[in-house]
This record gives structure tokens, C-alpha cells and sequence, in this order.
RNA sequence: GCCUAGGUGGCGAAAUCGGUAGACGCAGCGGAUUCAAAAUCCGCCGUUAGAAAUAACGUGUCGGUUCGAGUCCGACCCUAGGCACCA
């Protein structure tokens, strides 16, 4: 055995052992049971960064952790290879999408090996393959015949300059990134999914989910948005025409003193036509970004259009005006406005001179004040100027003014839904081309099972501007029976391909369907899903929204997809940067930079490694390109070794934190990893003897500790996922055997069971460093396939306790007690504590609390 | 702006159900070992006062509930993630 801790050498003798060995690879077995534990695939970006490390980490730890509670556990890897970056990479390098793509995978694959994580390499996918994209094609056309796909008219951000959809992401305060233009809302026909027709389903399943973190089941719940109110129809006054609005405050409908619609709204579109001061107003709504944190902080903006409606109980004649902040994708386009009892229509009111109307007042006995100078009261309460309506609560209110209107026929009480149907087209090259086709005469129907899939052309080249198959015209063109016919040219929005992936890799080979049933009900649902909390919403939505179609074409037989979440946080790094001549930040790697400190250890500057200058510091901040703060994963594998960045990253935070990467706090795990070594090599020949003997009262204490840390980290992996907890734990351990003298044979028996234990606890974090150990001491070859160790409950037993003792809840003393004593004995003892009875003189004890076998609080005045 | 989290020593954090605030680690300081250094080992390490015992203060801010609050309640401030075409 080496004196020295080498990792490099172990972990890539293990790694080959384990590729060999086909050690991860797993088949259906009923006898045993499964265990499916995902980590989210990474975009084939280049290199894995940080990230990455992290989240692939932990769903190693898990899958370790289950394996050696004896689960057939399946952790599979793929890749998430359609997206805008291979795009922009093609056009930079000049190389095609897809070739950029797949070098990235290979090199990335590697990495991931080299980080020794347990993946079935077998079921990998890579979603730009045609035998993956193919069967999520012919789920679209099944989704068409069910009538759940619609195409619509839907805005996107436009280009002018280079003629092109932009990404969100794409439009940099309000301009395009590469163009510099202007950006315009442009409206394109697009299909769209219909999700909102599992709303309810979605929002209720949530229920289901008790493995999920409590914080996305409410972010889901309020992105569904479900209300319930009233869809009212608004006459055109002097037209037959109408406006229907929804509102869920039917109870303020006296107060409605204008309605605002999107600019466009084809009422504002109509009464532009011979209003050129409306026009420009609804052509300078256009400007805007298609987003909605866009509208809803931007100014709120409007006109009259000089059109009126009728109020339908009023009978008086009503405003109507183009508001900027009203959304044509949403709802009806057109909204209601209450200024009295909305503050956004209170301001929107105050600013262009409308009525503000007072219809609620507070509820007797209410501590509220309505006040309609300063601002809209909206709360609940009691109508007023309501005509027959006065008097009445919120709640009958709403019914009884539901019920007038529905009398009418102009008025139904309805459930709204915030969620808004899928669009899934993007005018994007790097994705699944959408399988529809249109005919000669207009008519749209869905590429036949027997023409799919419709493949990607792969070696193309780019131009920035126009999608090769859209630039192309021959790529189009096809025949539909006989007649001849045009494929759709827009591509998938790649959530496409992250919705289902998870089913796929039960069959990851399976040619004659989208899944293979069996396999599939055997794996699903996914026991443990791991990714960033960036995906809470949209990513796992359409992802359980995928289950539901898939169950209900019948490919699968759960209701939602993934029945245990963690969502990782983000890794951060410190940033450093220098002011530019002109104003700007130039920012230097922390890699290049060394930090200065006083004698206490507080940071007082940083200095510029190069050239010695100082550097200012910006702060921790997640680790990106922009800022130039992320350090190479590759670079601290090769320096420490795999098993000390896994460690590194298990323990520096708790796994739903941010992580903040600390060089120091790396060589602090590396020195951790040497330590074990070092007190596996230095008792290794305590090993292979049965020292049985019988324990005295120093050795018991430290079984005690050997059991309480087994305990404490079962519990901790497998059910708290504090894993950082759960190493503090096994290091404890390891200091106080490290302490523990090997003078006799119940010593050196203790210690060889302590030093097993540590090494079964710490393999699914540095599974490399364990099992060389494990074999090293002569322990056997597989530690794997140990069973994880189990706690002795009577080492755990103990004789005394400590008991607090405080008098008003301040800690006044500490005593040492039989496990078996009273409250009285605790007492009797506690009032000879010397620093107790200062606090006691001259007062009395008015209660006494007493939590056995810890606490004792003396309430006294 | 809206939705969801988070804020604890010089730093990362711990305190699992309202019961010892700061486990474990990093940095720092002192010492041992060494020709010297690295590595390793031992000790100290919230702030203030004190030789010490100990005391007062201390978990973003302000207020409340309780024998007892980092933890519960109310108001506020700051930071992060998401907001439907980044993935």
C-alpha cells in the first residue's frame, strides 16, 4: 500500500474496472426492487461546467446509496442536443450544428466518465437523433387526430434587419443582439398544444406529489393560475358588434368606468383605420419585448379609441381604450377596468383624466379605510352605488350579479386558467422539424405514420439569418397521395424533446414504438428526479403534462412522471474586476488572482497574480462567461482527483443551496481524503484478526458513536438529503477514531469496525477512494455489493445524560444524569449547581419545565 | 411589477418537532516536528468586559406570542431563481 494518496491512479484503475465490469448496466428484474434515479441531461454545450458537477453528483451519491440498499437502480445519461447555441456556434466556427454537437457529447461523455459516476451507458440518447425526434414526431400527429393541436396567430419578436424570430434572449433593451434593430412584435400563425385542457388535472395531481419540494408545487399552482369569475359581453355602442372580458371581481361591475383592450385587438385595429393619432400609438406598442415581466414594469400606456360600450346594467355609455399592458395571447384580449377597486386601473385612470368610481365600502367593523384620493381600495366588502345591489357581501355579490347577467344572456360564470396553451414552433434549423404538411388548396394535415420521421438535414451550412431548410425551397417539397404537398419548416421548441426523455430511456433502442410498454411500466414513474430550481416551472410542467398524453395514448400507466424532486441551487464564484478607460468592467478569472488578508483573516484586497496591481471585487456571483468567473471543472479533477470534487461539492453546502466555490475549501477536502488514507494505512494490519473481547465504558462510548453516525447518515442520504450534514458527521467519527487507542484487543475491535464503517458511509460520495481502501485492508473486491451497514440499537443505549439547566430560558448550568432520573432527582440536583443558585436567591420558582433527559427551565420572579 | 425562496462568526455552514446558537470545515493566530520548508500533529478562535470563573450583547430591521424564538405571527429591507422563444 502507498504511503501517499494518489488519486489519479486509483480513480482510473477503478473507472476501467467498473467500464469492464459493465457495472452499471441494468435489466428489468422483478424479483428486486427498482430504483430510477435521473439527473437532468445537459445541453452539449462544450464542456460540463460546475453545474453540472453538481447536480450529476448528487444523483451519483443517490444512486449509490440505493444500490447499496440493495435496488436494481437504473441512472441513465443523454443528451439535450437541439438548441439556439449550436446555432450560434455553427455560424462562429463555421461548422454545422450537428458536427459541433456531437463533438461536444463525446468530449463531455468523457468528462462525465472521468468523475467516476455510475451511468448504464447503454441507454444513452442524444435528442437530434432521427431514431429519438422520429417517434416524438408521430406522437404530434397523434396528438392532431385527438384534436389536442390548433394553429394560431401568435406574436414573436422580429428582426427587421436580418428578417428573423428572435429568442427572448436575444432582444438586448429592446434591440437585436446581432442587427442592433429595433425590435418589432410580429404576429406568426404557429401551432400550439392544448395544456390548458389538463389544467385542472395538472393543478389537482399536484397533491400526488408529496415528494416534491412544497416551494415548486406552489410555483406550479400559481403559474396554473386557475380563478373563478364571470365572462361578460359588452355591446359596441352605435355596432353590432361585442367585447367580451372576464373578471374575478363581478361584485365591483357598477364601478367599471372604462375597458382597455390589446393594441391588436380588432376593435383598435378597426378604429385605427381613420384615427391617425391611435395608429401610431397602437404602432408604437410593437416596440415592446414579447415578455411579461416587460409589460408588467414598463410605463402603463394608452389611448381612446372614440369607440364606446354599453354598460349592460347601467346602461351608460363606457370608454373604450388600447392599453399597452393588455396581452391579445391572453384571455380575450380586453379587460375591464375598475379604477375604484384596481390600483393598475386606478393609475391608468388618474393619469389620463377617467372616472374613478367608488362601489365597495369596507365591511362593518373593518378596520379598512377607502379613501379614493390617494389610492384604489381592494380589498372585499359591502357595495354601495350598486343599485339592488347595495348591501350585499362579496360572495353574494358575485352570484347574485352572475345570475342577472346570465339572465341576460351576456354574462357566465367561469373558470380561468392563467396557464396559456403551448406554442411549440420555433423558425429555427437546429430542431425537430414539426411533421405537418400543407396541400395545394391551404389544408393542413399531419405527416403519415409511413413518411416519418421527417428527417433534419445535417450537413448544412449557416448564414445567421434564414434556416437552411427554410432557405432551401427544394426541402419542402414533397407529395401527399398523389398531390403535391409542403412540409412545415418551423422546428419544435426543444422542451419538445426534454418532456419525455425520461420515459425514453427505458427503451432507448426500441424501433417499433415511441416505448416499450413493459420496460416502461417496470422503470416508471422516475423514483428521484435532480436539477436546477430554474426548471420548476416550465421544464416540469410539460414534462408532467408529456406523462399525462403519454398515459392517455396508453404507453404508460402512472399519472405523473417523477415522484421524488430536488431541485440543486446554483454554483457561485467571486468575481474581480478592473474599471476600463471608458467606463466599462474588464473581469479577470479568480484563478488569476490572489486575495490579500489581515491577521484576523478578513479579506482586504486582491491583487492581479500577472502584474501585482490590485483588483476590485464584485461579489459571488453564479459562474458565467459574461463575468469570467468559472473555474474548470476539468482543471481541479486533474489537480485533486474526481473523489475530492465530489466530496467538495457534497459538503461546502446543503444541496437546494447556492454553492460557493472556495479554493481553500477544496484543498480542505482533499486533506479530509488523506487523512482516511492515512488511518486505513496505518492500521491496516489490525485487519483480518477477530479481536472479539468485552468493551469497557471508553470503548462502549465510541461503538456508541460508530452506531449514532451509521443512523445519522442513513438518515441523512436517505431521507434528508442533507449530505453536507452527513460528511460533518462521518468527519467527527473519523477524528475520534483517529484519537482512539489501539492498546488491547477490544480497542483494536472497536477501531477496525469504526474504519469499516467510515469507508461503506463515505462510498457513494468517494467511491473510488473506498474501494481501493476496502480491498487494501483485504476486505474483499466489492464494496458495491456490501450491504449498506446497519445500526446496532443496543450499542446506542446510553447510562447518563446531559441535562440543560436554565433559569428564565437563560443557560445558568450543565449536569450529568442517570438516564432514569426523575424531574425531581433533575432538580434536587440542579439546586446544588453552584451558578444555578446565584440565580435562585431571593426569588422564587413560580414553574418548572422539564424536557427528559435535556432540559430543565426554572421560571422564577 | 407578479410568483417562489433565502438572509446566522472573517468565510461555507449546523441547530431535523419551539428547548445549550455557531457542530463540521475553511481562513487566521500560537506551538511541536524540521537545517529549512511542505506535509503532519497539538492548542486557541462570535463581540465587549474580565487574570479567570463568569456576565452582558448577538441569527437582515422593527414589533408581537411564549417559561423559552434562528425556528411561530405581523410589517418592512435586501439578495437570488422564474415570468411562457436560453436551457
Amino acid at each position: 500500500m502507498h504511503e501517499q494518496y494518489s488519486p489519479q491512479q486509483i480513480e482510473q484503475q477503478l473507472q476501467a474496472k467498473w467500464e469492464q465490469n459493465n457495472a452499471f448496466k441494468v435489466v428489468e428484474d422483478a424479483t428486486k426492487e427498482k430504483f430510477y434515479c435521473l439527473s437532468m441531461f445537459p445541453y452539449p454545450s462544450g464542456r460540463l461546467h460546475m453545474g453540472h458537477v453538481r447536480n450529476y453528483t448528487i444523483g451519483d451519491v443517490i444512486s449509490r446509496f440505493q444500490r447499496m440498499q440493495g435496488k436494481n437502480v437504473m441512472q441513465p445519461m443523454g443528451w439535450d442536443a437541439f438548441g439556439l447555441p449550436a446555432e450560434n456556434a455553427a455560424i462562429n466556427n463555421k461548422t454545422a450544428p450537428a458536427k459541433w454537437t456531437y463533438a461536444n457529447i463525446e468530449y463531455m461523455k468523457n468528462q462525465l466518465k472521468r468523475l467516476g459516476f455510475g451511468y448504464d451507458w447503454d441507454r444513452e440518447i442524444a435528442t437530434c437523433q432521427p431514431e429519438y425526434y422520429r417517434w416524438e414526431q408521430w406522437f404530434f400527429t397523434k396528438l392532431f387526430e385527438k384534436g389536442l393541436v390548433y394553429k394560431k396567430l401568435s406574436t414573436v419578436n422580429w428582426d427587421p434587419v436580418d428578417q428573423c424570430v428572435l429568442a427572448n434572449e436575444q432582444v438586448i433593451d429592446g434591440r437585436g443582439w446581432r442587427s442592433g434593430a429595433l425590435v418589432e412584435q410580429r404576429e406568426l400563425a404557429q401551432w400550439f398544444i392544448k395544456i390548458t385542457d389538463y389544467a385542472e388535472e395538472l393543478l389537482n395531481d399536484l397533491d400526488q406529489l408529496d415528494g416534491w419540494p412544497e416551494q415548486v408545487k406552489t410555483m406550479q399552482k400559481n403559474w396554473i393560475g386557475r380563478s373563478e369569475g364571470v365572462e361578460i359581453t359588452f355591446q359596441v355602442a352605435g355596432s353590432d358588434q361585442t367585447l367580451t372580458v372576464y373578471t374575478t371581481r363581478p361584485d365591483t361591475f357598477y364601478g367599471v368606468t372604462y375597458v382597455a383592450v390589446a393594441a391588436q385587438h380588432p376593435l383598435a385595429q378597426q378604429a385605427a383605420l381613420n384615427n391617425p393619432q391611435l395608429q401610431a400609438f397602437i404602432d408604437d406598442c410593437k416596440g415592446n419585448k414579447v415578455a411579461e415581466a416587460e409589460m408588467a414594469t414598463m410605463e402603463k400606456k394608452g389611448a381612446p379609441t372614440g369607440v364606446f360600450v354599453i354598460h349592460p346594467l347601467t346602461g351608460e355609455q363606457v370608454p373604450v381604450w388600447v392599453a399597452n399592458f393588455v396581452l391579445m395571447d391572453y384571455g380575450s384580449g380586453a379587460v375591464m377596468a375598475v379604477p375604484g377597486h384596481d390600483q393598475r386601473d386606478y393609475e391608468f385612470a388618474s393619469k389620463y383624466g377617467l372616472a374613478i368610481k367608488q362601489v365597495i365600502e369596507p365591511a362593518a367593523g373593518s378596520e379598512s379605510v377607502c379613501d379614493l384620493t390617494t389610492a384604489a381600495f381592494t380589498e372585499k366588502g359591502v357595495l354601495v352605488n350598486s343599485a339592488e345591489f347595495n348591501g350585499l357581501d362579496f360572495a353574494a355579490a358575485f352570484k347574485a350579479i352572475a345570475d342577472k347577467l346570465s339572465g341576460l344572456g351576456i354574462g357566465q360564470v367561469k373558470v380561468n386558467y392563467r396557464l396559456r396553451d403551448w406554442g411549440v414552433s420555433r423558425q429555427r434549423y437546429w430542431g425537430s422539424p414539426i411533421p405537418m404538411l400543407t396541400l395545394e388548396d391551404g389544408t393542413q394535415v399531419p405527416v403519415p405514420e409511413d413518411m416519418l420521421p421527417v428527417r433534419l438535414p445535417e450537413d448544412v451550412v449557416m448564414d445567421g439569418v434564414k434556416s437552411p431548410i427554410k432557405a432551401d425551397p427544394e426541402w419542402a417539397k414533397t407529395t401527399y397521395q398523389g398531390q403535391a404537398a409542403f412540409h412545415e419548416t418551423d422546428t419544435f421548441d426543444t422542451f419538445m424533446e426534454s418532456s419525455w426523455y425520461y420515459a425514453r430511456y427505458c427503451s432507448p433502442d426500441h424501433d417499433k414504438a415511441m416505448l416499450d410498454p413493459a420496460k416502461a411500466n417496470y422503470w416508471l414513474p422516475v423514483d428521484q428526479y435532480i436539477g436546477g430550481i430554474e426548471h420548476a416551472i416550465l421544464h416540469l410542467l410539460y414534462s408532467r403534462f408529456f406523462h399525462k398524453l403519454l398515459r392517455d395514448v396508453g404507453l404508460v400507466q402512472s399519472d405523473e412522471p417523477f415522484k421524488r424532486l430536488l431541485c440543486q441551487g446554483m454554483v457561485l464564484a467571486e468575481t474581480f474586476f478592473r474599471e476600463t478607460d471608458n467606463g466599462g468592467k474588464e473581469w479577470y478569472s479568480p484563478a488569476d488572482v490572489t486575495v490579500e488578508r489581515d491577521d484576523k483573516g478578513r479579506i482586504t484586497g486582491a491583487v492581479l497574480q500577472s502584474d501585482g496591481q490590485p483588483v476590485q471585487s464584485a461579489g459571488m456571483s453564479k459562474m458565467s462567461k459574461s463575468k469570467n468567473n468559472g473555474i474548470d471543472p476539468q482543471v481541479v479533477i486533474d489537480q485533486y482527483g474526481a473523489d475530492t470534487v465530489r466530496l467538495f461539492m457534497m459538503f461546502t453546502a446543503p444541496p437546494e443551496q447556492t454553492l460557493e466555490w472556495q479554493d481553500s475549501a477544496v484543498e480542505g477536502a482533499n486533506r479530509f481524503l488523506r487523512r482516511i488514507w492515512t488511518l486505513s494505512a496505518e492500521n491496516k494490519a489490525l485487519f483480518g484478526t477477530d479481536w472479539a473481547a468485552e468493551l469497557n465504558n471508553g470503548q462502549k462510548a465510541l461503538r456508541r458513536e460508530i452506531h449514532k453516525t451509521i443512523a445519522k447518515v442513513t438518515d441523512d442520504i436517505g431521507r434528508r438529503y442533507t449530505f453536507n450534514t452527513a460528511i460533518a458527521a462521518i468527519m467527527e467519527l473519523t477524528n475520534k477514531l483517529q484519537k482512539a487507542p489501539v492498546d488491547t484487543d477490544a480497542d483494536k475491535q472497536v477501531k477496525v469496525e469504526g474504519i469499516k464503517a467510515v469507508l461503506q458511509l463515505l462510498n457513494p460520495i468517494t467511491p473510488h477512494l473506498s474501494q481501493y481502501l476496502w480491498s487494501e485492508l483485504g476486505l474483499g473486491d466489492a464494496l458495491e455489493q456490501q450491504p449498506w451497514p446497519t445500526v446496532d440499537t443496543a450499542a446506542l443505549v446510553e447510562d447518563e445524560k446531559l441535562v440543560v439547566v436554565q433559569v428564565n430560558g437563560k443557560l445558568r448550568g450543565k449536569i450529568t444524569v442517570a438516564a432514569d432520573a426523575t424531574q425531581d432527582d433533575v432538580l434536587a440536583l440542579a439546586k446544588q449547581d453552584e451558578n444555578v443558585v446565584r440565580f435562585l436567591e431571593g426569588v422564587e420558582i413560580r414553574k418548572v419545565i422539564y424536557v427528559p433527559g435535556k432540559l430543565l427551565n426554572l421560571a422564577v420572579g
